[in-house]
DNA sequence: CTGAAAGCGCTAACAA
DNA sequence: TTGTTAGCGCTTTCAG
């Protein structure tokens, strides 16, 4: 592309570089590296001339060529285990914590990369992440995050933070967890609060981590309020709901997603019980169609967007120099008509 | 880091860098760099040297400096519409497009950066992605692609492509958008082939471009069956389903959403209207809820996994020289009870 | 405060 | 088939 001066138009397709702004000021091009990087000292008078030189020519840094002079990736990478499929991937709320996690690292001046890799093939996935130098620091899911991974991450003095609390526990391990303990706790005695008295935790499975910790909140719950433990019941089959439901054992489910809730109140529906009159319903995660649902449900609002920005400045923390940490994000209620009595 | 013999351990600490794989082999870095490329002529003995060497020492090329040198960043870049928020990020079907995209981009051997961006600050992180060389190409959504951004991408040779239909046409425009059209015409097809006969369009804003071609469809599909044009209803208000449903003029809805078509659900069962056999009811998206409902939905299928895979592959096409490309991806009618009639 | 020169790790003409 | 050399665009000692 060559302009009407005869010279070649540079801009878009023929980059403008560092020298064109040293040859424009009559400068070295050390001296605009300095202007630009500013940390270091440059006389008020070519610095002005200087960032007058890289507005009008809109120079803009090769981020490649810094980045390889600096020996850094300004990259930070999301694994995603792509190995749940469907799961992972089109969970919402996974989601919103890839959402935080973007809009941290974009205010941090970093790069956010996502990779998807299966269970098995974690550590050539890291390899070439860590070894051609792609990224900086790694975040990472649990379900990815098996001894082996995290023994090669500590070992090799990776930053990386874990996007859950981790089976293998240890100092040198960041991660980010929603108090799942909290939210069943907060959950139970909001039930117990609003009069229903013999509660039930529904849902999920008894494996899961989370699901551990969230019976875990609600029986210390229970437990603080002096109720039996025999009212208490876990189940991980969501077709139980009429069962368990008819039998009349149970005023108030805590549950463990919107599927078993709606199970619930399709239940409660079918055997002529009024829901929240006769039976009380929260569920955790605030699904978006939760508002929607007959009657309305109360959640515990998982803040997905938070742990995500939590999770960033970890990393980020720790790519500076930082030790590992480790941090719970608070739920909060949103009270609906599920678990709001109307009469008696 | 030392090791017993006295010199530096070179690993993940120290990377180990070309020219340890030349000194070892005992060739130049040239030839090693030739060898691992693998697009030039090298003797089958030293090429086996050399990759003996690269496993011995676990070496991994430097992305960085393999991008300075090539001139190219190897990295897609999909824009996110920070500005919708909630909207765009915690939605489920441009998860689903995100995995798609991000496989795509895996299997070209090129990395996925993801950049949320507000509505007007598209033009400064477009500079930013272009002239900072961090991307080769792009993937936008339709609400961030107006004409004057559509008109820099193209006036710069960017390569680029459009998550969706845009506005603004253009030869120029890469685009690959889900079959609206077709898909609102199988579902009217499919109302029509199971007996309901007067049917309604129903949710969505009729400003939103998809909303009108599914419209269109739904039309187009009456027509074509010698349907009365004043059969059909299009609204927008999901508070009217209770009306419109009373009214008793439609026994066919097809749903722009989960939420619209629960809207309808909700209001048969104030009605006592049976569903399916009083009124059928077909909605766009299958949501992970869609089985759960009672009846569960049939749904028209939204195969955006498909749709990030083939945007994908119309970029990377588009980087290696060819021209833009424009692409529908098929629905796919998933039928379940709400649409299928028991009795008469 | 500024410039010259070397270097980040890799690739690619050009010669041999 | 291979080595030499220059260079990608930027940063950073080291002198001045």
């Amino acid at each position: 592309m060559i302009n009407a001066s005869g010279c070649i138009k540079k801009g878009i397709d023929v980059p403008v570089t560092i020298k064109d702004i040293a040859k424009k000021v009559g400068v070295s091009t050390s001296t605009v590296s300095r202007a630009l990087t500013g940390r270091a000292t440059i006389s008020e008078e070519t610095r002005k001339r200087i960032s007058q030189a890289v507005e009008e020519l809109n120079y803009h840094p090769n981020a490649i060529a810094r980045n390889l002079a600096n020996g850094i990736a300004r990259t930070v990478c999301l694994l995603i285990d792509a190995s749940e499929d469907s799961g992972a991937f089109s969970n919402a709320f996974f989601t919103n914590s890839v959402f935080g996690i973007e809009k941290a690292v974009q205010k941090c001046g970093y790069d956010l990369l996502i990779t998807g890799c299966f269970d098995g093939k974690v550590s050539k996935t890291l390899d070439k992440l860590i070894l051609e130098r792609k990224t900086d620091g790694i975040i990472i899911p649990p379900s990815l995050a098996c001894k082996s991974v995290l023994d090669k991450l500590i070992g090799g003095h990776i930053p990386f933070v874990v996007l859950g609390e981790p089976q293998k526990q240890s100092s040198l391990c960041s991660w980010v967890d929603i108090n799942n303990s909290q939210g069943g706790m907060i959950a139970a005695q909001h039930l117990l609060d609003n009069g229903y008295e013999r509660l039930a935790f529904f849902g999920g499975k008894e494996t899961d981590g989370f699901v551990q910790r969230r019976l875990g909140g609600f029986l210390e719950c229970l437990e603080a309020n002096g109720k039996n433990m025999e009212e208490v019941s876990f189940l991980n089959d969501a077709c139980a709901a009429v069962d368990i439901l008819s039998s009349g054992k149970f005023d108030g489910f805590v549950c463990n997603d919107n599927f078993a809730a709606f199970e619930i109140l399709k239940a409660a529906k079918a055997l002529n019980l009024d829901v929240p009159n006769d039976v009380g319903v929260v569920t955790f995660d605030n699904y978006p169609i939760a508002p929607y649902m007959d009657p309305p449900l109360s959640c515990i609002d998982i803040d997905t967007l938070a742990q995500g920005a939590e999770a960033t400045r970890i990393l980020i923390n720790q790519i500076n120099g930082s030790h590992p940490q480790q941090s719970l994000i608070s739920t909060e209620l949103i009270e609906r008509a599920s678990s709001r009595r109307v009469k008696g």
